[in-house]
DNA sequence: GCCGATAAGTCAATATTACTGACGTAATTT
DNA sequence: AAATTACGTCAGTAATATTGACTTATCGGC
């Protein structure tokens, strides 16, 4: 593979800080109208995602998936809890363990919230192509750390 | 192209959620050592680099890309002209114009912030090559909205 | 069974980034 | 001359994040 020495040019890079900025902008935008109607905001949303698609996930663990401090997130749980759309059982090995599950409402509305990110995705994914999409997850995962790499690579394995 | 016609499953869907919130966050976290030294945030990082990009940006103009109030973008650039970074100058046809451009230092700055992102997407793309980075391009493209699309374009034509 | 380490929650204070709404000034356009 | 535009600014507020210290309950090793 002789492209794999060809070094990436400057206006290459340069072009991928735009692309990363406008596409995350309206990326996370999709679902803020649903979120301002409830009062809620983004931080909620990626605390409802990650415990949607981790069920039975520790405070811990989720801690180390969205790199904030405990603080932060203490308040976006509680709201999430105070409203019930989060909740916790404890660990059944380790009882110390406070287990984060999605409720009924809190399934409901992460599948609302995901689906007006799917309204900018689906559309971007189906106008590329199968082999855009493959290139799009390689670069993508080449620019996060291992450890997320590592997250991804789990969750989204070959054959899932 | 019979491709186009095959609709994303869920899972790809759910994949590129995960994606790029790691890969945004592990981006720009990779120029924060250095603003945090100067007492900098990621707001002032923006700013930089899309007058950097864009020497002679009106204000009005700025303040479409980042898509935030001109209170929230004042702050931002009066820090960013008392340190030095950045400068102002009357528009030649539209004296109601200050059209925004870097000093010496804030070319340093910005270049200094892009190298730690070099250092994240250099070795993506190498290892990605160049097919998947054009696929890249092309889903990132069609996830943002219609105007930066066409800043996009007309930032990185084919031939540029 | 004791004891240090761990999981989680909490308190207090603060910073950054963002928002709304209103108002003022200068320059341009009609 | 009047309306509009570009920019700046003031006041108040909200969301998200931070650091540091402290408590409670539980676990694991000795």
């Amino acid at each position: 593979m002789p492209e794999s020495k060809v070094d990436p040019v400057e206006t290459d890079l340069r072009m991928a800080q735009d692309l990363l900025f406008f596409a995350y902008r309206d990326f996370t935008n999709a679902a803020d109208v649903a979120l301002a109607e409830l009062g809620l905001g983004r931080a909620h949303h990626r605390a409802l995602h990650f415990i949607g698609r981790n069920p039975g996930i520790t405070v811990s663990d989720l801690l180390g998936i969205l790199r904030i401090t405990k603080q932060s997130l203490a308040r976006v749980l509680s709201e999430l809890m105070e409203r019930g759309y989060v909740a916790q059982s404890p660990g059944s090995t380790d009882r110390r363990q406070r287990l984060l599950h999605l409720t009924g409402a809190g399934i409901t509305l992460e599948r609302r919230l995901f689906e007006r990110q799917q309204d900018r995705l689906r559309p971007a994914y189906r106008a590329a192509g199968p082999d855009a999409v493959a290139g799009f997850r390689r670069v993508m995962s080449g620019i996060m750390d291992d450890a997320a790499r590592a997250y991804v690579d789990a969750h989204h394995a070959k054959g899932d």
